[in-house]
DNA sequence: TTTCTGAAGTGATCATTGATCACATTATCA
DNA sequence: TGATAATGTGATCAATGATCACTTCAGAAA
């Protein structure tokens, strides 16, 4: 990781990025309780205070991690989007294979980032970050009311009931255990969503 | 709440029905993180260790919560669920609304349900509980791949979809910030999964 | 170059918490 | 009436989040 340079200096010099990495990866593996700000700042060779110097508290440091998730998601997603045609379904639909996917493969990661208890809303990282979700699939946002609306709601709520109720194992009598197979089923189960799309004007 | 019976006898004799009251209503008003087993065991007016004696740790306190509260939602749409005709589009939006409508009065024990880092999923009282959930909307549950699995999961999804990402305060742009119209609003998505469940074979 | 100031890291320390242990008390039932 | 197991107590431990006064050092100012 940190290459060794054995002399340590007093000043670490990246110690907050470091911080990131190593708490991203406890709370990918273990989940955001299994966070110790102490144990954090030993895994990087620093003493347990030296954390507060970047992060005012816990929270802050979860934050940090949730707005990350928030972009690596964002990013996947613009990916994903980018190389399929620019009609409306198949758009959508690559969209929730990305977010789903996500979902699927970094289960902790993705829980952490809907964890309002843990984390704090109103931080300026975080809500940049989560607001290019936002804007992601429901580019045509506003009123529920609206077809457009309706419909950017509607399809968000799928891909995000499938992908939270699959991760929490709601759905474990009802999908495969393999990962793979957990993964092609839930997305094929997007297409399902095809009348609603049509019957609120979305092209195909 | 425990009526003033004064003299306090060496034995509780419900210690933990009221662990569970206590530790119930401090879910649904601050959190599962604000749960302090330490804490419970004051308000009750008992010495800490005596939690222990009626739960082996932390988790198995706060999955007897979660049980609960799959209970209690369970009894919320069976009980909505039998006073509405069994024409089967009807059915699922009125387990729907029972769903959403629990969901945003009650959202951190909503949350909890479901977490399943903080619970014992292997717990027979959970699983009891958290079963007949699966069961109450699922009613065909099985494969997704046959029409009747897909309706009920993706049924299942978009209730919970909407309600999660409205709790998570991922909806507050489009919805409106009063709780009852919120209410509303969301129920009302429902119908708009009319057409997948024509499609699929369901009639209204 | 030298000086000085603020950012970054340290070690000590505190209160709180989950958990365990030996012990005390009492409900139950042989 | 006793014995026994269940239930509650108080002491105690290790870990954690957090704060404080103190050091170290990098970079701007002189």
């Amino acid at each position: 990781m940190t290459d060794k340079k054995s002399k340590k200096s007093y000043h670490h010099g990246n110690l907050r990025a470091e911080l990131l990495v190593h708490t991203l990866s406890v709370v990918e593996n273990e989940g955001p309780e299994a966070v110790s700000g102490r144990a954090a700042a030993k895994a990087v060779g620093v003493a347990p205070a030296a954390v507060y110097r970047h992060f005012p508290d816990k929270r802050a440091l979860l934050t940090a991690c949730a707005a990350s998730a928030f972009d690596q998601l964002a990013d996947a997603i613009e990916a994903r989007k980018s190389d399929s045609q620019p009609q409306e379904m198949a758009q959508f639909r690559a969209e929730g294979e990305a977010y789903i996917a996500f979902a699927l493969h970094r289960p902790n990661l993705f829980r952490l980032m809907f964890r309002g208890d843990v984390i704090d809303g109103e931080d300026e990282e975080f809500l940049r970050a989560s607001g290019r979700l936002q804007t992601a699939p429901g580019n045509g946002m506003g009123d529920p009311g609206s077809p457009e609306g309706a419909v950017s709601i509607l399809g968000w709520a799928v891909v995000h009931g499938l992908a939270t109720l699959a991760i929490d194992s709601q759905l474990d009598r009802e999908l495969p255990a393999n990962l793979v197979e957990r993964e092609r089923v839930l997305t094929s189960m997007i297409s399902h969503m095809g009348p609603v799309f049509r019957t609120l004007g979305v092209k195909d």
